[in-house]
DNA sequence: TTCACGTGTCATTTTTTTCTTACACGTGAA
DNA sequence: TTCACGTGTAAGAAAAAAATGACACGTGAA
């Protein structure tokens, strides 16, 4: 039972990279076709080097994945599309990628004190 | 088909309040078992205030909620414990609720500019 | 009264994220 | 050559989030 799905650490770095308008727009925009950078930064009216940041974002947590191609008049045109990505998150589900968090440590080591 | 999710704003907000270690295992921790404040920030290791801070911010975002109980020693204490979210995140659930976006727009309204 | 334990907030610093501006390179067409 | 359009990055400003420390208040027990 249990998919087991992505490590605590994964699974913050996608829900971080999701948490924000722009790359939910991105994201949705993405998902209906794949798109290249310039066209992509004209349709949500951002600027290229900010869209820039936040497509290394998305591609880095995995939900998309762009590859260079070149157009019939030469010129070098990055592509992206949406990853098949499927996240089901219920406390449960929190609760078991938590287990595998390696970010903050407060106390590495169990020391599990419970004087009074 | 489609549950109707939460609006985009409201996903946003709630995606950003768990992509954070500290809440992550705030959430990890309550699902086990609801728990008052000092009680919770000794276990994760945490301040008190910093535990608040993470604690409001969660709540804001529906994913767990808080109530203030008399002990039999007469002490106020405040239990918290997670809520029954379920969100299921792919491509196009998150282009659904990207259309109810309202956040990054300097413009209310659809401007579909598109001219050179 | 003083201590331990519970609640909370406020002000401030530190850190991270977001965004802008400016620059560089490559190719095809006028 | 110059222009338009594509790619990318680097530096610094601006904004938001995270974290800390010092407070204040209330109650029961020593």
């Amino acid at each position: 039972m249990a998919v087991s799905g992505p490590t605590g650490d994964d699974l913050v770095e996608m829900l971080a990279a999701l948490a924000n308008p722009i790359r939910l727009r991105i994201v949705a925009t993405l998902a209906g076709r794949r798109d290249y950078v310039s066209q992509l930064a004209r349709e949500l009216g951002v600027s290229r080097p900010l869209l820039h940041m936040h497509l290394r974002r998305l591609e880095a947590a995995g939900l998309i994945t762009g590859r260079l191609e070149l157009s019939d008049d030469g010129k070098a045109m990055k592509y992206y599309e949406v990853t098949d990505f499927d996240l089901h998150l219920t406390a449960s589900a929190v609760a078991e990628a938590a287990q595998t968090l390696t970010r903050p440590d407060p106390g590495k080591g169990p020391a599990p004190k419970e004087s009074t």
